[in-house]
Parts: C-alpha cells; sequence; structure tokens
DNA sequence: TCAAAAGTGTTTGTACTACACCCATGC
DNA sequence: GCATGGGTGTAGTACAAACACTTTTGA
C-alpha cells in the first residue's frame, strides 16, 4: 500500500436537497449558478467540505450562508461517483436532504439571495450536473421515509390540523387518502396528540389542533401504502 | 468561492462490510492489520479510492486483491465522516456492504490471506477505526431491507429448500416466524417458484427445491414483521 | 416401525377499506 | 339557513397469527 500522502485525492462536494411545504405543494429550494460551469442554470445548493469540517457543518455553512437559515432537519441521502458528474475534474458528492418549514424562515426569506428560488416539485426546470439524478433520490427517500418515520412534521408548523396533516401525506406521495382512515390511523398509533385548541378564525367549523408526539417509539409505526 | 484547485481534499477511503452465511450463521468478513495505526487489531476490509475509479471499481478491487472473489451483491450504505475517525488524518469513509454465498467462494478460500476471516456477526472482535459503528449499520439495513426486497437470496445457493430460507431469515432477523406461514406468505407473493427438483440425499423426507422470482415485481413485497 | 423433518389446511382475530351522517362556523 | 369543511361510527373483508395432522424418508 502507498504511504499515506501520496494518495491523489478526488475533491469533495457536499450538495442540498432542501424541500419546503407552500400553498399545499411540496417545493425544492434551487439556485442559479453565477459562475462556470453550468452558468446561469439552476442548481442544488451546495459546497466543498472543508478539511476540517464534518458533513452537517458543511451543511449549516451552506444552508446559512446561501440561503439565510438554520436548525433544520437534516438526513444524509447518498454519495455520487460519477468521474464525469462534475466538468472541471474528479468531485464526489455527499447529499442530504433538508426538511424546513418556510413560515419559520419569513424574515430568513429577505436574506435570501434573489438566486435562490423554491420550485414545485412537479415543475422542476433542467439541472445542472447530475442534480436531476440527485433530487430524483431525494424525493423517493422522502416518499419512502414518510411512510414508517415522522419526517412530515418538520414541513408544518408545531401546531397542525388534521387536514393539513392529511394534505401533505397527499401531496407528498401523489395518491389520495380517505381522510377518516387517515386521521384514525394517526390517532391510534399515537403519531399526533390532540392539543385541545382550535384554529380560530376560519369560515367554517374550527378544526383541532395537533402536534407531533415525539415521545413515540417510532418502530410501531407503519403506514400500510404501498409505496408507488 | 475559492477557484477550484485550492481546496485541499480529505482523503477518501471505501470500506466493505461482507455479509455471508455458513452453516446457519451470518458472519463477516474481518482483516487483520498488518500495518499501522491499529496493526494487528481486526478491520472491515477497505481501500483509499483512487481518482479515476468509481466506488464500485474501488470495491471490485478490494473484493478480488484482498479477499479473491468477484461478483457480488453491493450496496451503499452511508458515508461516515468523523474527522477523528482515523488517526493518519481527515479520511472520509465511503462503505458498501455486499452478500456473498461462501459456497460459491470455496475455490477463493484458498487465495483468501490467512490474515482475512469469517466472524459470526454475533461474535465479532473489538474493531479498528470507527468500524464498529459501520458494521452495526450494515447489520441494520440487511434487517430492514430484506423485509421488503429480495435481498437474502444472495446468501443462499441458487437452488434452496425452503427450511433454509426460513432459516436465513430467522437468523438475519433474530426472531422465530412461524414456518408455515413464512412459506405460505412466500409462496403466494410469488417471492420464490418451486423447480419440482426436490433435494436428495438427506435422512428424512426430501424437500422441494425453489429460486427466487427474478421477475418479481418487488414492490408488492412485504413482510409484515415490525423491525425489532 | 420409528424418529425427524417436510408438506398442507383451518380457525380465529385484528386491522384496513369503504362508505354516510351529523356538527360547527361565517356569511 | 346554507354552504363548506370537520368530526365520528360501522359493516364488510382480507390477511396474518395460531395451531395440528399427515406424509416421506433413512435407519
Amino acid at each position: 500500500m502507498k504511504p499515506f500522502s501520496s494518495y491523489k485525492n478526488p475533491a469533495l462536494a457536499v450538495d442540498l436537497v432542501v424541500f419546503g411545504y407552500h400553498e399545499q405543494n411540496l417545493s425544492v429550494l434551487l439556485l442559479n449558478r453565477k459562475e462556470a460551469p453550468f452558468k446561469d442554470q439552476w442548481t442544488l445548493p451546495g459546497a466543498f467540505l472543508q478539511i476540517e469540517e464534518t458533513f452537517q457543518q458543511t451543511c449549516s455553512r451552506i444552508l446559512k450562508t446561501k440561503l439565510g437559515m438554520d436548525d433544520v432537519y437534516l438526513e444524509q441521502l447518498f454519495s455520487f461517483d460519477d468521474p464525469a458528474r462534475d466538468p472541471r475534474g474528479r468531485v464526489i458528492s455527499v447529499t442530504y436532504y433538508a426538511l424546513v418549514n418556510p413560515h419559520k424562515l419569513e424574515i430568513a426569506a429577505g436574506k435570501m439571495a434573489n438566486d435562490v428560488q423554491w420550485f414545485n416539485v412537479k415543475k422542476i426546470p433542467a439541472l445542472g450536473f447530475d442534480h436531476k439524478k440527485i433530487f430524483d433520490k431525494a424525493l423517493q427517500r422522502l416518499k419512502s421515509k414518510i411512510l414508517y418515520f415522522p419526517v412530515g412534521f418538520e414541513l408544518l408548523d408545531e401546531l397542525f390540523t388534521m387536514s393539513e396533516l392529511h394534505q401533505l401525506y397527499e401531496c407528498i406521495l401523489g395518491i389520495e387518502i380517505d381522510r377518516r382512515n387517515f386521521s384514525r390511523k394517526m390517532l391510534v398509533a399515537e403519531y399526533v396528540i390532540n392539543t385541545g385548541q382550535k384554529r380560530e378564525g376560519l369560515q367554517n367549523r374550527h378544526p383541532e389542533l395537533f402536534r407531533f408526539n415525539k415521545k413515540l417509539k417510532h418502530h410501531n409505526f407503519q403506514l400500510n401504502i404501498i409505496n408507488p
């Protein structure tokens, strides 16, 4: 084996798929590149890993400096290794996906550079690098994860109605779910807790507000929907 | 952003968790290190990524040169980033797990260096680096994957009896499963196909031989066992 | 003919599906 | 009082769990 220092190392980038939920639509944050390669094309936000950084720290740096946000749900997605994925040379991309609540970022919205924009996941433009592949993988992961892990709550406010949760699931999974069965399932699985409070000021009956049950033993939960 | 070439890149290692199934026990392949750090300790087989290699190519290189095997099931597991995980300096580890059938490797067994050894997964020794963490993650992944994807067949011969499949599942999951319900489930899900052949030369009734149904639409399959 | 493993069927209970009615609210 | 969404109950069904008997083989 060669001595440790003689290896030529590829560059290591961290790229992020940031999901948000706006007006009953799942959306993703894209960045319009200002420099080559893929100048003026949309890409996922990313940065090169600095030698002393953990992946999470790189993620935080991207979120803070490029997007003006912090403290979000992050999960490692996959590492991409196509030797041709970056025209500048060999770059490995370690990817994460993030779930953010855009409401909580309204202050941050001002800080967001004007080359950053939310796109409905059903209408995303052509992406530079292999970022379409990364995005596809992230969406697929989110779809399957939400069936057995409380991952969707990160996209909602702390208090939410059953309809809001129901719509979120239908939107992410892209299928219809019977609202009555959905509600029962969420309650008997103790996935959510009824706060007793109600949402005021709506036109119709005031719906009850729920919060996520953080004490749940998640292993028990499974939404029996075959992943489409 | 700094120019592309000015970044100092961490080294990039690929580490492998190679699972095998011997005499009704799940085992993992470990390598006794001949050089520092962790000299004379057991570790997962691994290698540094060469600049032009894909991850899969690095995996194949490790499998072939260190373990004398090739053409095995491989799946990317996770990327590990603890800055202190390697005492020599910053090394990112991209990990894969492999499933191999030790029967098919009996010729290869001779080629295997004598510092390579199978260990029962319930009795693995202390491991160097953060390899225990990696191993744990691999086992966990295998356990959950086997519930919804035909991943276990890679560990068996092409033809196998229902008992053998049943024992494999019990062994990996670490739980008891009713053999009659298990058998029915496998058959109605069309997960396996009865070949009509029987295994000869046993003391008792000759069991039927099955093969994995490669044409299965895997989405349909789900073994309803809550992951322990 | 006996022991050991393999093959098969039935009953029971639970949980998901599908569906319909009443309730609260603002206009 | 009416339109709109919110809350709840029930019958039917499908599937998984639990369980026992028969069959085949070598010794």
